[in-house]
DNA sequence: ATCCAATCGTCAGCATGCTGATGATGTGTC
DNA sequence: GACACATCATCAGCATGCTGACGATTGGAT
């Protein structure tokens, strides 16, 4: 059984099941373009936010990768550790926990910027060079249509 | 900040990002389709691959879906205490483990069969009609020609 | 016959993701 | 001012995925 047998087209026919797997091989590939960095996919997204957005809570920056707030008050905990990121108890509002990014993640977020355009171009780089902006476009389209189905949305306005 | 306001288009352009937030859209999906099943997209591949292959071992079943041996024999585990799936040892070759569904989970399996179709239609409904077809063969070439980046690569002949 | 390399299943350990729950805090209403 | 309700961060618990390691087994080379 293979995946041009006949059998498997079931699976490789879903769309669902292909993009399961299109997520796995693109952290693999980030894994190896980032491999020096020792961070995750989704650790660097984390730190992209905060670069771009100091101080904001960490529900906020949840809501900016699509990430549920348990799961990036994980990551955050593991950043702040490697002491990449610095988290602040608001005084106004103490439920809240601002992040900034410290002056080593602005660093690695630096140096990293080529391997992750690597690790970005490579996902794509089987279809031919005029596919590529339209597939990403449709990813994008997807993304944004079906926002609302997973627990934590992104933020629209 | 938000997906139109230019901060955050640097990772709205990124391929990498965009799957994995679609992946995890297409799992908030399946979990609302095929909630009353009490399954994960991955136990549902699993069953699906024993289903054709009855007898198959452990190893070449988490090739056919692309997860590694650890995690298939994690999910295995779990589909055997709820009866839905059962593995013998071979007698000549004792290192496998053959998988073979059972009764229940044929049954399941059938019952299912809407709620997988609906789960994976919703994924790309808002695509054109005329442009769902191409965007999962384009996924699929992606996934074919990237297959080999991830460690527990799927088996091609 | 004996060693060697490969394969299989599993273990420990870690990182994403989810759910439901909880405690602390803010906000709005009356 | 008191009360209900919402929001934030975190906890426990579970399921996918990965890595590196291990013991058991197999098959091939010598």
């Amino acid at each position: 059984m293979s995946l041009n047998d006949g059998k498997a087209i079931e699976l490789f026919a879903r769309p669902g099941f292909l993009v399961r797997r299109l997520h796995q091989i693109y952290v693999a590939i980030y894994l190896q373009e980032c491999e020096a960095f020792g961070t995750t996919p989704v650790q660097t997204s984390v730190m992209q936010v905060a670069h771009l957005n100091p101080g904001i809570d960490q529900a906020k920056l949840a809501a900016e990768i699509g990430v549920d707030r348990t799961t990036t008050s994980n990551v955050l905990a593991r950043l702040e550790r490697r002491a990449l990121v610095r988290r602040e108890s608001d005084l106004r509002d103490k439920r809240l926990r601002r992040v900034f990014l410290e002056a080593a993640g602005e660093t690695l977020l630096a140096e990293m910027r080529g391997a992750l355009d690597r690790a970005h171009g490579r996902l794509i780089a089987p279809l031919p060079a005029e596919e590529r902006e339209a597939f990403t476009r449709t990813l994008r389209r997807l993304v944004e249509a079906n926002n609302l189905h997973s627990r934590t949305s992104l933020r629209i306005l």
